[in-house]
DNA sequence: ATGCAAATTTAAGTAAGCTTAAACTCAAAA
DNA sequence: TTTTGAGTTTAAGCTTACTTAAATTTGCAT
């Protein structure tokens, strides 16, 4: 497996996890950062090694085997993160860049031993599960979509979905991270955005924004 | 700085670090495992960019600006080993093995922050000086090379110099590693091979090796 | 049913880092 | 001084992972 292939299989794990459509060309070029000749060159290749569903012109998915290699990067990349800030006080932007080099270069042993090291995490820095050795995603109980939060209950940030930079900037610069307090003030329902209080700020988020965040209640 | 190069360039320092004489082309092939085809093109390109001080036919070392990126590998190289032993306790072989990967990946962050988490650590697990951010190698003060060591007196091994997985395997198998106490049982002159004794046993060490070994003297 | 635009694929080409095999250089031995 | 062979370079070719540009397919709107 080289570094183009995981990622390849990762962004397709993670783009059919986001949405509720099949996963397009297009989106993998976009995610990447490749020209979508290069995708759908990854694809046939892929194809032939039995880990990415594929037929010419039509959406692709991953196979039973390419879904198993791509929660292994998974795996590696969210352990990275979470050793990276627990052991070495690194910031949440920083820990994504450094897991995002760091997961295709350590070894199985290497990535247990940390799994050992933090005692066999269930979640990420960013609230996202984390993978077991076994392929198995442990269960986020009680999580809350912020869609469904009530105006005036107090919430804490459980997990943010980030697949973009901006997306994360954006997030940063409004204090929007986990661990965080939060109430709803309104939901406009004609565009489903919102408006939320967030520490002692008022934040307007589009539905796109409002559907990364993911509670619980507090009190 | 690719991969190749960062190891192009390390494994030239260390050969020249090793030796009295000149590098030649044959040697890094061998110490890299490529063929001397490829040594010759790496040479060429790095020549091109001021790394390698190279005129064809002839041996090659490297520029002030070369040695000074060789040392950055090196380095990171060795501030893993240490990492690793020390936070997740690898084993020797472990850690040179992942290090040689990670070497690459990491971010000068990154490296600082496991270096300041390690305390500005002098030595690796072999006992090699760690380079420092500024370049400078720290000085091992009153090691003693195996060679000038008296039969019957107690030392303990303080450095051992490995750069083939060999040598390695040799000195696990004799259990030759820093720590290890040791004396000199005799010396033959004749060809400067030695003979030990490693804990309880006996062991019959070739020049090559003898040269490898360097000591702490005990009480 | 037809045509069009968007998405996708094919074709051709690039760069890095390798390989093997043939050609060359140079220093040391004869 | 010539020869020779070890070491080096050149030449040609391969693979991976990309690129751009042209050709193709598809589904959707008319
Ligand atoms: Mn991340
Ligand atoms: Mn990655
Ligand atoms: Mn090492
Ligand atoms: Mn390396």
């Amino acid at each position: 497996m080289s570094i183009a292939t995981d990622n390849f299989l990762k962004a397709l794990y993670l783009l059919r996890d986001e949405q509720v459509a099949a996963v397009m060309g297009t989106q993998l070029a976009a995610r990447l950062e490749i020209s979508s000749a290069a995708v759908t060159d990854m694809a046939r290749k892929l194809a032939e090694r039995g880990l990415v569903a594929y037929t010419p012109y039509r959406e692709m998915e991953l196979t039973g085997a390419g879904e198993e290699l791509a929660l292994k990067i998974i795996r590696r990349h969210r352990l990275w993160e979470l050793f990276l800030q627990q052991v070495l006080d690194m910031d949440l932007k920083m820990v994504h860049e450094e897991a995002e080099r760091l997961e295709h270069h350590a070894s199985e042993e290497l990535m247990n031993r940390i799994d050992v090291f933090l005692g066999h995490p269930d979640f990420d820095p960013h609230g996202e599960p984390i993978p077991r050795q076994s392929g198995s995603l442990p269960e986020a109980n009680g999580l809350l979509e912020l869609q469904q939060a009530e105006p005036g209950k107090n919430y804490l940030v459980a997990r943010i979905i980030i697949r973009e930079p901006e997306v994360f900037d954006l997030f940063a610069r409004y204090g929007i991270h986990p661990g965080q307090r939060l109430q709803v003030i309104q939901c406009y329902d004609f565009d489903k955005s919102m408006e939320l209080e967030v520490g002692r700020r008022k934040v307007l988020l589009s539905e796109g924004l409002v559907q990364k965040i993911f509670l619980n209640p507090l009190n």
